[in-house]
DNA sequence: GCTTACTGAGACATACATGTATCATGCCGG
DNA sequence: CCGGCATGATACATGTATGTCTCAGTAAGC
């Protein structure tokens, strides 16, 4: 077996599978989970026999679709150095992070196909988790609500700043700006 | 033709259509826009034959579900006395109807099946925006977002608000308290 | 009791997405 | 230049949801 016929090293393998990646990215956070494979394929340019070849089913497509989705999001968490910055610079990093993934992504958040519920957590909501239990443990975040409560309105949030990079009628960058601003201070001016 | 044969003005026609739409209302909220029919027929206790004798198509069913999410929301919206409250008032007034609802026809929100865009807008969209708009002029609330996106951002974390009451981590008054007071303060403390 | 009409059960046609299989084509490396 | 291999086109089988239709049963009203 020559090496050419190692498909799945081959450098031309990984430009299409993550042209198929791309175009699924793209088509599911249009048309969201009822989106079907043949319009995947169409976008990534391939036929739907190519895409079936590299991801023999949906749960593939999308498992390989959360894998990367986590994989760039852990990576970015991770240069993010949360641990080392302050609760209110750290929520920021949060936010622009997630929302910068989140672009791309958004289908995986609101459809509940994680990749893998243990993994996420552990590369997500461990780090996010730890940056509200430090404020809260500081003082400098409200002590009348759960660390998971407060989790879940700030991804709320971002959420909200997601769509309204996606409707581009904010940029990536204000949108988690003011997400994080309106989360940390509140919608009353300082 | 006797009185008894207009189906569409007998009681029991209103008995069975909001059955039907209450189990729609459930069934969807539980499985999403990908919740079959024939679960909503069962789930409101009648065949699916009958369901389709109230409503023609998934879209009317889908149709009528925005149209009676969208007057129960009106109404208590409408109850609340917006104007007549203080901002941080109608804030809060407005967590607890839109969780309120939600609760139920949270689908509605995800998915982009509006009954009437327009109908929506003139119903919720602007007493909402009339909130933040004179919170903005009156220097209650932070002039260097736009009306449009503290909206959003709310609408955000009401989300979020109305996932945890469905997952049962938080009563509705809970939910929608901490939503407000996230939102009005930031996750600091006062 | 009889008529009327709503209902449930089930068959049926249809549309569509999924996944599989085949075959000819065309490109790329050797 | 040639052989192998990925690809595209296509047909096919399948499963599932949708929407339609018919018919018998049954409950309510007269």
């Amino acid at each position: 077996m020559p090496a050419t016929s190692d498909l799945k090293t081959a450098p031309r393998f990984d430009r299409t599978a993550a042209a198929i990646l791309d175009a699924a990215a793209h088509v599911f956070s249009e048309h969201g989970n009822a989106a079907n494979l043949a319009d995947v394929a169409a976008a990534a340019g391939v036929s739907r026999a190519t895409l079936y070849r590299y991801y023999p089913n949906r749960e593939a497509l999308l498992k390989a679709l959360g894998a990367h989705a986590l994989t760039e999001l852990a990576s970015r968490l991770d240069d993010a150095g949360l641990e080392r910055a302050t609760v209110e610079e750290a929520v920021e990093r949060l936010a622009r992070a997630i929302v910068a993934v989140g672009d791309r992504y958004a289908v995986l958040a609101s459809e509940q196909c994680t990749p893998d519920e243990v993994e996420a957590e552990r590369l997500v909501g461990g780090p996010m988790r730890a940056v509200f239990e430090r404020g809260i443990a500081s003082g400098l975040i409200r002590q009348d609500l759960t660390a998971q409560v407060l989790l879940e309105l700030f991804a709320g949030a971002l959420m909200a700043a997601i769509k309204l990079t996606q409707r581009h009628q904010l940029g990536a960058e204000e949108a988690s700006a003011a997400a994080a601003a309106v989360f940390l201070n509140g919608a009353r001016p300082r």
